[in-house]
DNA sequence: TTGAAAGCGCTAACAG
DNA sequence: CTGTTAGCGCTTTCAA
């Protein structure tokens, strides 16, 4: 608890004014090498370190090498990726990261985007929640840079990396059609979400695409589980009439999936939005849209980076590829 | 890029002097309503916002309501998980978290601390590297509270929070020599990260109580990767006279190991360090040592945040339990 | 109830 | 090469 010594504390040991002390400490050549070395010895012996809230009061305007990314969930694997790259990204350009999840929720997302903003990040990488972001433009008039990732910034001016999920999730349940399946469930996060929103209308997408239209009883949205998912997935199994397919909106829900088909995942197919771990060592081996969360961080870290950089060129939005990875699940046919 | 507003921007529109305002801000109750009916119109209609590097340079001391949390691998879901909880803590006291990966590596951990405390983070949460944490040491005696996670401080005294991964390793292997197996192989990540050696050692316990011996040909250290991993164990698959079953050290390791299997999975007995997703759900299931990273993580920010708040007994060492989750693969037995 | 002056720890600008 | 002066944006202290 010992009180941190301040320059002047280091300029009294070694006998000379601060003004040296902070020429020593800024690296500046115009101090005699014996007189560094008096300082230099002082600053060691004392365990002297710049106070940093003095520094960037008096040189303003220096960034505080610090950005702030803001993810839904870091305890998810896709979150997780995405949040590794990005840190990866900032320690090459000497920043440092502060994380935050918001859960989904607006408030949460003000609150930790607030305390990021009022330690004067330089910018912001956010997976927003759906809503008003107003507090986030306010923070762009003062000059925080912003990059929204995954999900768009609902009219917020700024750059973002998103991947067309709408697309792929069409392609992935045309995939499904295209083997024969028309009784092709589908199981939803929350609609609130906009990624789960464009999956849901590649869903359909797929069906108008052939003429046709879901079957509106095996469309089960809102499940924010694994065990909700695999409740759901439960009910459509064990309907009169039950799906000869499934297709599951994120990873955790394909998982959930998997819990409920158990030993009918032979007989059901699945196609699953969102890559996971040992998908290739199930029994089927589950077909599955990939995204590629460390490419969705490094993308959106290049562009803040960009910005901070002073990039001023007009707002960008970048669009990467999911694609489909064929294994087995999705290729299951229908009972004949 | 807007200059920020001062103090002295909003008294000048509020035909105030800045001790009123900063009144206002604070919440300070000797202000006519009128007045600070004023101030307030004034900081809402020019956006402003404290500048915290000001308010902590005067009213020093101040906590930054900022910890740093450094792990191995962040993108490692065992690491994200204890990430995740850590913020769920700090958020609930009003903390953000700063986040790292040190990569097993002396000099990123350095580097990434250094750049923490350059920020004054009042406390860390460290997964130490083994070696020498000098500087840590130095940011101790300066104030900063440090609490050792997942492995022990290497001499640094400060709380830790362990898992008792030697009896759990020894209590696994025992497992599968109880059941016949002799020729058991050793698949481990690099031999310098301690978490490593203490399921090593337990492994060589496990023999140690039978009075008898690893098998040297069968041990392989130093796999740091998925596919380094599969190619070790094939390499132990192919000698002439193969091990019976693996002893993984941890989730990554246990993930090549399965790899390497393929559909020699249900002839060789695996048991892995760190439970994983789906383990439940390959063929054969597969027999865990599971970890709680949630529990390390929860009761890591408990000791930190009781420290920062003041506490001062001695220190304290957590010792967490992992448990042994029986699912099938660690019960096949040998080839009679 | 409000304001003026001083100073937190540091550095820019100028002297010497 | 080194020191002096002033002031970053804010709060403390004291006076009005």
């Amino acid at each position: 608890m010992t009180v941190r010594p301040t320059m002047r504390d280091v300029a009294q040991a070694a006998g000379v004014s601060t003004m040296t002390v902070s020429r020593v400490i800024n690296g500046e050549p115009a101090v005699l090498p014996e007189t560094a070395a008096r300082v230099e010895r002082a600053i060691r012996r004392l365990g002297y370190q710049r106070n940093d809230a003095a520094w960037r009061l008096r040189r303003k305007g220096q960034p505080t090498l610090t950005i702030g990314l803001l993810v839904d969930d870091l305890a998810n694997p896709f979150f997780a990726a995405l949040a590794a790259t990005v840190e990866d990204a900032a320690r090459l350009r000497n920043y440092v990261v502060l994380i935050g999840s918001s859960n989904d929720s607006l408030r949460r997302e003000r609150e930790v985007v607030s305390a990021f903003c009022a330690r004067q990040v330089d910018g912001l990488i956010v997976v927003p929640v759906v809503g008003s972001h107003r507090f986030l433009r306010s923070q762009l008039a003062l000059g925080t840079k912003v990059v929204c990732v995954d999900r768009p910034g609902n009219g917020l001016p700024v750059d973002s990396v998103l991947v067309d999920n709408r697309i792929a999730a069409r392609d992935a349940v045309r995939h499904l059609l295209d083997r024969g399946h028309r009784r092709i469930g589908y199981l939803g996060d929350r609609e609130s979400i906009w990624t789960i929103q464009q999956r849901y209308a590649g869903f359909r997408d797929a069906f108008a695409d052939t003429g046709t239209e879901p079957e509106p009883e095996l469309v089960r949205h809102g499940s924010r589980t694994r065990a909700a998912a695999a409740e759901l997935t439960a009910a459509l199994l064990n309907l009169p009439h039950p799906p000869t397919a499934l297709f599951t909106s994120n990873d955790l829900i394909t998982l959930g999936a998997i819990d409920a088909l158990a030993d009918k995942a032979d007989r059901v197919a699945l196609i699953g939005f969102d890559e996971f771990a040992l998908a290739d060592k199930l029994t089927p081996p589950v077909t599955v849209v990939a995204q590629d969360p460390a490419a969705l961080g490094a993308t959106a870290a290049q562009l803040l980076f960009a910005r901070i950089a002073g990039d001023t060129s007009p707002v960008r939005e970048v669009i990467l590829r999911a694609r489909l990875v064929i294994r087995g699940s999705g290729e299951i046919p229908p009972p004949t």
